[in-house]
DNA sequence: AAATAAAATCTGTAGATACATATATTGTAT
DNA sequence: ATACAATATATGTATCTACAGATTTTATTT
């Protein structure tokens, strides 16, 4: 290829400027979670659970379409929480081929110790980006997982 | 915690956004690529590789940094594409702690078969999310990872 | 009602990610 | 020149990621 071009080339890839900075803000998070015992993949499952919990516990299926996540990939990371004792996953009594996801009293304080830092951590950055910034990132975040979400 | 507010909450957390989009957006790339041979991830190693190689071929270290990518990483992921004969690792003559990656002819092949792809996906999605809104989305992660590659 | 299709979860396999630690080399201080 | 510190890469371990295919149950068709 041409040498010079190929930085400016990956330089403008969406898709690997996302995953870098992706993998730089994980690691931001994941160190400053480290005394909550969770990291920010398990709060935000924690939390989504949580959320969908308004009328009963949420399948799998249902959280794995809130998180835009593999349901393999939703399986093994719901293990890893239940192993913790953070979620319990119990059948539905419905359906039978459903699984569905609860907090524990453990998961319960986990994201009650998390939460706090969680909160630090995204001002910090408020801060530094700009409010306005801050918040144009996140609708344009949005706006391309909408488009992402329906791509052909 | 407030089940109501919870969805609202990682909706807003800017780590968890970014992670969801990487998803998304590696699978829609790499769904794209497979024709190829290569993965996203791949590609932007070829990439980075050819474009730090103006002096030399340039070390893991050299590498990883540009990518922000961990070392163990970086080793790992090289690893893969030195199995497959796209790069090869060489050892620095001048500090025999370093080793030095090349790619090799054919690596060139699939990045010369992964190049009009990879144009025609990133055109399509800046098609769709529009001109001014893609140049300002990369524009905010770049000054996002400027942030978090100096976080205290 | 039996056969077929569809849906939900799990497993096999492979790659991506990073922290902690080990190993080997280079650089520095005494 | 030797001892010590710093640098660069690799390995151990654990988690995250997803595609393909397997299994079980539910829904539909005939």
């Amino acid at each position: 290829m041409a040498s010079a071009d190929s930085l400016a080339l990956v330089n403008s890839c969406m898709c690997t400027n996302l995953r870098k900075v992706s993998r730089l803000i994980t690691r931001v998070y994941d160190n400053r979670l480290k005394p909550s015992g969770i990291n920010i993949n398990q709060l935000a499952l924690l939390l989504t659970i949580d959320g969908l919990a308004t009328n009963g516990p949420p399948s799998l299926g249902e959280i794995g379409d809130s998180m835009a996540m593999d349901n393999s990939t939703l399986s093994r990371n719901l293990r890893v929480l239940e192993n913790q004792g953070l979620v319990q996953l119990l059948p539905d009594p419905n359906n039978r081929t459903k699984k569905t996801a609860i907090i524990t009293s453990a998961g319960n304080q986990a994201l009650l110790k998390a939460f706090p830092i969680w909160m630090d951590v995204q001002d910090n950055i408020k801060t530094k980006l700009g409010e306005k910034g801050f918040i144009e990132l996140l609708e344009l975040l949005h706006q391309l997982e909408g488009i992402l979400r329906n791509f052909e």
